[in-house]
DNA sequence: ATAAATATAACGGTAACCGATATATGTTGA
DNA sequence: TCAACATATATCGGTTACCGTTATATTTAT
């Protein structure tokens, strides 16, 4: 089961991150590897995935490079410790918000 | 603690027609409840308020209706049965969401 | 009286995500 | 062989969600 874009909603960097923290990525391995690990609740888009990828090397969050794979140059991507930081913080967030929305909907 | 605007992002209504579904509200008493039940982690303001009570009334899922409360004229909300249904599916879809997060980041 | 709190409302801006489109290369099968 | 398909990266424009700000009106407290 898919949900709806709204639910995705500024987790997407994250997720990203979060994979990332574990091992260096190529872009279309990342839309893989979150929708098989997920049982196919994150479908991510090619159009919010690359433009996410810019940004946060802007942010300082990620470093990327070229490697020859299968003969073809991907563009692989890795964390930098300030993007583990905020990956961190990010999760806490996380934690809080959706402790609170359990409070709301549980009760 | 109060979280991002990002995390709050298209479950504002899915915690609205939760609280209208206990009992009639109106604006105001909205904000301070969500508040207080979560200990500040959802801080709605009222620009996002009473746009989105509007287009939860077109929707078919509020209807609203004026009664004086302490002598000043209130607009209440009442959830239909149509925000009941809407409830349920944003609550599953919330709990699927919530679930594959929580697979993702825990592993 | 007048300042502060309560209450509803609307506008414009920012950010997130997606559909669509473009481009290029590797793989598979008739 | 060469067309069709999958892989891979990239950008643009549109929609939606939320918030800051502003406006207006009434009640309560000093």
């Amino acid at each position: 089961m898919a949900v709806s874009k709204n639910q995705i909603s500024g987790n997407t960097a994250m997720l990203l991150l979060k994979l990332l923290s574990e091992k260096d990525m190529y872009g279309y391995e990342m839309i893989d590897t979150l929708s098989k690990r997920s049982e196919n609740v994150f479908e991510l888009k090619v159009g919010t995935l690359y433009p996410l990828l810019h940004s946060l090397v802007q942010g300082g969050y990620l470093n990327s490079y070229d490697q020859q794979a299968n003969g073809k140059l991907r563009k692989y991507y890795q964390i930098t410790p300030s993007g583990r930081k905020h990956l961190n913080k990010m999760i806490e967030e996380w934690n809080t918000y959706a402790k609170a929305v359990a409070v709301m909907i549980g009760g």
